[in-house]
DNA sequence: AAATTATATGCCGATATAGGAATATATCAA
DNA sequence: TTGATATATTCCTATATCGGCATATAATTT
């Protein structure tokens, strides 16, 4: 069984470098395809490519202008990354483990042969 | 060229959802790999490979204990990724969104040509 | 109609998967 | 020492990918 495809979803489609620096181009306004080809320097065809896989799990919207698309950001998809990794917040930020740490003291204080994490 | 590795980086490590249970075991406490097994109702190999690939990109430490190795999260690639993602707060959340109207209000009445996003 | 511009798609090749099953390694118990 | 337990590694196979290149499609201009 090969990984799953990266159109599956947002975390799939975001792991690739470029993927998110088109959704960061993005992110300043729409752009027709060629805008980024020139921004960020890739061919043509791939920067296509990589829109698909983006309009695949609805990151981006496009609209014809003329013979120009544009494609347009939705960030609503990468919501349900952003909820995944906040729970992880407290593990490298500094304020949520003192208070961790004061908490785990207290419970200590309740149940006294409780073990201690982290 | 392939995709990039599973342990180039948090965001490829984390786009398969079995390692996201795994860390998600961990956040609570740490644990031995067969706990993970039974938890997860994974078959062990596979979990052993999960989180050779966790511990590749930092997001787990060991630690032996007997014969047991107990695996231990350590959240703190996933901030690179809470920071990428986290620029795109605004585009789900309305409280953002109205903002950002506001301020596209304020921009216009400064310069009047100025065309408007979203 | 022909040429130009803008974008999408198709084909190719190399490669890193994920799961399954078998096996290796290492520690502990009897 | 033998057996049991805990974990890691190896071999397997199928497949999706990414980039490069060529080409298809579609709209616009001359």
């Amino acid at each position: 069984m090969p990984r799953a495809a990266t159109t599956t979803d947002a975390f799939n489609a975001v792991a690739e470098p470029r993927r998110r620096e088109i959704l960061d181009a993005l992110a300043e306004g729409e752009r027709p395809v060629n805008d980024l080809v020139m921004l960020l320097d890739l061919a043509q065809p791939q920067v296509s490519k990589h829109l698909r896989v983006l309009r695949e799990v609805g990151l981006v919207v496009s609209r014809d202008e003329g013979r120009q698309r544009v494609y347009r950001l939705n960030g609503r998809p990468l919501k349900t990354i952003y909820e995944w990794v906040s729970r992880y917040e407290r593990t490298w930020n500094e304020k949520f483990a003192a208070l961790d740490d004061v908490l785990d003291d207290l419970k200590q204080k309740e149940k006294p042969n409780a073990r201690k994490r982290r």
